[in-house]
DNA sequence: ATATGTGAAAGTTTTCACAGCA
DNA sequence: TGCTGTGAAAACTTTCACATAT
């Protein structure tokens, strides 16, 4: 879904208005049909005979996945990774702003990282209750994870993204999504150790 | 499927010896029928009446993957992301070693990070010949990632993970992953915005 | 007694194929 | 004519349920 926003972004910096699905299936790497019955599912966006339009397509895709519109996001666990994330231009300019980065190494604490102050992971409640955060992301080497999701829940957040190579367990209130750069290489260790 | 190796090796430093498959069904959040299924496609490892032995099944499980083995990986684009992958322990801790680190920037070229020298992309062919090269891994900016692609293709290695918000288009023998956080915090904008 | 391995059933996703509209 | 939107078919995945092994 998200190849479609990426490959839309492109075509309309190229001023390409419309863009019929066979064409854009090519360049996502799908079958046209799912485009078709994608695009379908949230109203009748193609024109018959014509296509897409670009413009038109990616506002509406937007505001279905919910991005046309800033998140409020905090990150726990200033590492490399988090570093990274925290540098990372492309959030921002896809509405997720990290407005707060904790710590829980007093080394780091006060530090600033791409225009963040790092803080006490002890005052993320407070800290992360007065601006109305959405979504947290977690960043801590894995025996710190649930600590830090445990914050993020008593802070009313709903949606945790870890991170962390380690399962966390949450109210069934809050979403949980799991990021691991290591499964993309074990995937492709397989592709490749069976051709 | 690497949650399975994740929670035995869990499984494992808590000196736990055997485990069913609905109790480790519970801890990967999947069905026990999911896991039987999956554990039986390479081979009959359980013991009925009894559950599965840890040690051995993930030993088996790393064999089918691939990873009971050193892979060969290098990085092209030593920004943020590039920095966080090259310090990032977990990647060699299951076998894959970054072994050099390549970039176009004339002031980054020649520093140091966490072990590596930084080396001109120019010659990434010419040194990643020499030793068998397994993974490249792609965190340039979008606009450079198909010539980073290029490169790789032109010194033999056959998997690419990219992680540059871009489509790369390589030879039919080569296989791409594509790795993008944004993704995962749209989906979570998603989940969140249709509860 | 207990827990695996596996066919058969249910559910989900992907693709096909074409009617219907610009 | 050209391309969308969509039912129907095919392919794939997940779950159930139980015969089978220790």
């Amino acid at each position: 879904m998200g190849v479609y926003i990426q490959v839309l972004e492109d075509l309309q910096s190229q001023q390409q208005q419309v863009i019929p699905s066979e064409k854009l299936a090519e360049k996502c790497e799908v079958n046209s049909s799912q485009i078709r019955k994608d695009l379908a599912y949230f109203g009748e966006f193609g024109v018959r005979g014509v296509g897409y339009y670009v413009t038109d397509l990616l506002q509406a895709i937007k505001h279905f996945l919910g991005i046309d519109r800033n998140w409020n996001c905090i990150l726990v666990g200033v590492g490399n990774l988090g570093r990274a994330l925290l540098r990372h231009r492309q959030l921002p300019q896809k509405g997720f702003q990290i407005r707060m980065a904790f710590d829980c190494d007093p080394f780091k604490i006060g530090e600033h990282v791409a225009g963040h102050e790092v803080v006490c992971t002890r005052r993320l409640k407070e800290k992360a209750q007065l601006m109305q955060i959405d979504i947290g992301l977690i960043t801590t080497p894995p025996e710190r994870a649930q600590r830090a999701a445990n914050h993020m829940m008593q802070a009313g957040i709903k949606g945790i993204i870890n991170f962390a190579p380690t399962r966390i367990h949450v109210s069934s209130d809050v979403t949980v999504d799991y990021v691991d750069f290591s499964n993309h290489l074990i995937s492709m260790a397989f592709r490749l150790s069976h051709p």
